[in-house]
DNA sequence: ACGACTTTGTGACGAAGTCACCGAAGTCTC
DNA sequence: GAGACTTCGGTGACTTCGTCACAAAGTCGT
């Protein structure tokens, strides 16, 4: 195994697309400089009031990210997916602050560890590698401005349409209760549970205990296009 | 103008607490790498489509960030303050992407404008200048964050008078109409409206076209409070 | 098969957004 | 200063969504 990692580590950079185009020596020193971790699903990654010590690049799984209220319920920020690197952990790590927000597990996760040593110091060396981090940044800034308008302004069963089309495997399944897809929508579970009958009314969906198996997709997507165009 | 424009340029650095330990080579480079700019109040700073080339660093005045969405409708996102940068640009201008959002100044507006090349050129080269803009970055995504927290479980009532107190100038005044105000929130105007009704039955505000006054400040305070502790 | 737990369904209600419309207050023009 | 026009604020009816309380299934360990 441990032969293997070597090769392992010329490799994962690759699965980035921002940083392919690294110098060899950047390269060597990356890779030199970070780990490779493994957790299981379920974990908590990060929570609030911990310090950021390094940044974490998803090689496999993905990792949602939560805000817990003061009143204890939760919103769902976004999802990190492989080939993707965790900006909240980013942020703080680099303004020396405790992040605000749970990130979860939802599978095994691989995960290359910058520390920050070495994360600095490749910002300040390589202009790929600085590239590589701010457009992470941009993205995820961007998806919390479409969050916030999506919060605002589109209409539940909208929004649920299209998240079941994002959830759905292959087959057309999604595994998730109730309980989940409301805190993934920042709603409440009734309101999914009516919606989910609604859609099964009208023969989109079908049910049964913990998953969500759609039958009508072209159902979904024609609500969810007809929303889209305002 | 210009004449004056030296001596300010000396001086400006200090309005921002992360770059007073920048050393002086950098320190100078930054102020000769840039410069200030001026535009009214109302003026457009940027908008969605545009790519941005520059940081701008907000000596006077404030920017309105908003969210323009397919529907025409808008959602405040945050205000820049005087002696704070705006992240969005930066985000946009080091991942080459365009903006999402909307920048209006709100009145006159003195800033700096920090070119890329420059940008890039003080990233690279200083362990300061990076935290200064990383803070920036960690301190607006957190803002965010709490802002999704809000819109979808604070009540109306309270995001309404935490607002009123934000905005009320050192008489307790509030400028703004009914529908600015919804538009700050997020909410429809007919929704301020009444919530201000309420106040006013209550003996907190009083509304004259225009303008709201805060005559009780401490109720609108208690109620803050009370939905803080959730 | 029994109890404990989780998931889902439902009705009632309150808070908030939407729509349609009105009147009142400023502004402009002549 | 008399209309014409625009902006601003108020109101009622209705819909959507969140909240609460509680019931009915489904699942699991023992």
């Amino acid at each position: 195994m441990q032969e293997t990692t070597e090769k392992t580590d010329a490799g994962w950079i690759d699965h980035f697309a921002g940083l392919s185009a690294l110098p060899d020596d950047i390269r060597a020193d990356l890779v030199k400089g970070s780990q490779i971790i493994s957790v299981p699903a379920g974990t908590q990654v990060f929570e609030p009031g911990q310090s950021a010590d390094r940044l974490l690049l998803l090689l496999q799984g993905t990792v949602r990210v939560q805000q817990r209220s003061d009143t204890g319920r939760e919103v769902f920020l976004f999802r990190v997916h492989a080939g993707e690197s965790c900006v909240l952990t980013t942020a703080c790590m680099l303004a020396f602050e405790d992040y605000s927000a749970d990130g979860i597990a939802e599978t095994d996760v691989t995960a290359v560890a910058i520390p920050r040593a070495t994360f600095d110091d490749l910002v300040a060396r390589s202009a790929v590698f600085r590239e590589f981090v701010f457009t992470a940044y941009s993205r995820r800034i961007t998806d919390l401005f479409t969050l916030i308008d999506d919060i605002v302004f589109q209409r539940m069963d909208v929004r649920l349409a299209s998240r079941l089309l994002e959830l759905a495997g292959p087959d057309g399944v999604v595994h998730a209760t109730h309980a989940v897809l409301g805190t993934e929508l920042g709603t409440a579970r009734e309101v999914i549970s009516r919606t989910l009958s609604e859609f099964q009314r009208r023969g989109w969906v079908q049910q049964s205990r913990g998953e969500v198996r759609i039958v009508g997709r072209a159902g979904l997507e024609q609500l969810v296009r007809s929303a889209g165009e305002g």
